[in-house]
DNA sequence: TTTCTGACTCGAA
DNA sequence: CTTCGAGCCAGAA
């Protein structure tokens, strides 16, 4: 499939499915990532539609480490109950150690 | 076709 | 310290 094929979605979901286990990443540096910094929210739209996708959604939070999209999953507290399974630590919607747990595609991944 | 909304982020006041 | 506004793109009504 051509790059110029590929919507802006499959890039996010291509980056998402690299985000290694029990590592967190946010919108933001994703869409840097990508190119598009300010493109935080598109991201996040992105993982909305991501359901029949293979992808870690649960793996990405706000830049604060919020899990501001938990409540799109099935469950209350489902997004909560993964990353608890990935060894992640999340207390009040948040992640916890989420600066050392925390994953930049722009920094981890080559260029 | 236009309009609105959204799992975000950052800078300014 | 907190609060507010603007920017970004895609899809649904």
């Amino acid at each position: 499939m051509k790059p110029e094929t590929i919507s802006f979605f499959e890039r996010v979901y291509k980056v998402a499915r690299q985000i290694p286990y029990g590592r967190v990443t946010s919108y933001g540096a994703i869409a840097k990532y990508l190119g598009a910094a300010r493109s935080a929210r598109m991201v996040g739209y992105a993982m909305n539609v991501s359901h029949s996708k293979d992808v870690p959604a649960h793996r990405v939070v706000n830049r604060s480490g919020l899990l501001t999209g938990k409540h799109h999953f099935q469950g209350t507290n489902l997004m909560q109950q993964l990353l608890e399974s990935e060894g992640i630590v999340v207390e009040d919607n948040q992640v916890k150690n989420f600066t050392e747990l925390y994953w930049d595609p722009s920094r981890e991944l080559p260029e």
